[in-house]
DNA sequence: CGTTCTGTTGAATACCTTCAATTCGCGTGG
DNA sequence: CCACGCGAATTGAAGGTATTCAACAGAACG
């Protein structure tokens, strides 16, 4: 099968050859996850890494009481799954479609031969590798220093930047959201209430409306929310 | 001044060629640093990254009331910092040293250049990021999913694991202990008491003694501490 | 139209932190 | 060499935030 186009536009491969593109192609093996669908477990032994074309894949941990924490939702077009590609040889964490979703398969030999061939392919996943980091040092950050209203305040602000409107709609659900953000339905679900009834936001189902954006920012990087 | 015997050795570098290795030396500048001194901060711009060279270094967040979180303790022989290196163009978190400390500083630009020209040496920061974002995988997985006690008893195995001993010295004191686990010293010092009274370890100081190394791993692992 | 999963609400509880008061340990200077 | 002083470490009491458990409401799905 032939994905170059599918290939071309995928930003971890910007500046690369033809030839590249072409070699990309021919290695690539395309796998379909329906929604629910592991893709891959902690512990699993990997000989690649995946690229989301289309859907969506959460990476997640989870505790031996079951109690999940996300650490990222991949979108379209970002590679997942690539930690033991260099480093390792296990997945560090779970790996579930959480929409139908279409993956490209690039197998390790390939990658670090390519990687060897173009040192554009070597920078792009280095720019990768340390934008995970940067964003990692933010979820701890925020699990460690910070409390769930103002994890919560500083996502919605985050989402409403993002898609530049006050009223955001979730592409996630709340129990999801609850595990993103280190926490559980119960506690985000409250926290919400609390929002609303302080006029901080109009919640209807996954629609956000943001009401008093100066209140949240308040909250969310300065101080307390007092309720 | 000339580093080639400093720089041959650090596993960053490990499998460049002579030239290479030369042309590291000729651009690396030496920094030192006294115990307690700021190496930078969050948020400083960024042109390159440090390998330490003797010492030792934290890497930590700061919240706005001034509580700390540890992400990374700097041994001998390691680079950070390295994030801005690659993607954006500022530093992430704080490092300070904590012992005195050399470090070799390495400016972007060059760094960008070798890389090009090398492979071995992208596949070497490659390796590193990944097992960064690995252990950073842990550390979240700690601080949401576990608890203090469990996070101190698989913290206390894994040191004893890494010194081949059931006597371990701390290479950090009690209040670093706590902010690299994500808690305070006063719970620190209350669940190693617990641990103490419960017959799982003697502590005298920094100097800890795994007594009980089963129940240790049954509380990292496994079940709850009751006490 | 019932079943199942998501989301909400209340009460009780657990864990950790905060605040305050000592105590301990160690380096420095008299 | 001892005493002092200061930060590190410990301990107790009180309080706060988030979780647990349980019950129920609501939405989605076949």
């Amino acid at each position: 099968m032939d994905f170059k186009d599918s290939i071309r536009y995928i930003p971890l491969f910007k500046g690369l050859p033809d030839r590249q593109i072409e070699e990309l192609s021919r290695i690539a093996i395309r796998y379909s996850f329906l929604k629910d669908r592991i893709i891959f477990s902690e512990g699993d032994e990997a000989d690649g890494f995946y690229v989301l074309i289309s859907g969506r894949v959460k990476i997640y941990k989870l505790s031996k009481e079951g109690k999940e924490q996300i650490l990222h939702i991949v979108e379209a077009q970002e590679p997942f799954g690539e930690v033991p590609a260099f480093a390792g040889k296990r997945f560090p964490a779970h790996a579930e479609a959480i929409e139908d979703s279409i993956t490209l398969f690039f197998p390790r030999d390939a990658i670090v031969q390519l990687i060897k061939n173009d040192p554009s392919l070597a920078l792009n996943m280095l720019a990768l590798l340390s934008l995970r980091l940067r964003q990692f040092t933010v979820l701890v950050e925020d699990l460690s220093l910070k409390e769930v209203p103002q994890r919560l305040a500083a996502y919605i602000l985050l989402i409403g930047e993002r898609e530049k409107t006050d009223e955001i709609e979730l592409n996630i659900n709340k129990k999801q959201l609850a595990s993103l953000l280190g926490t559980i339905p119960e506690t985000m679900s409250r926290i919400l209430g609390k929002m609303v009834s302080k006029g901080l936001i109009d919640v209807q189902g996954r629609r956000i409306k943001l009401i008093d954006k100066k209140a949240l920012e308040e909250l969310a990087y300065g101080a307390k929310l007092d309720i």
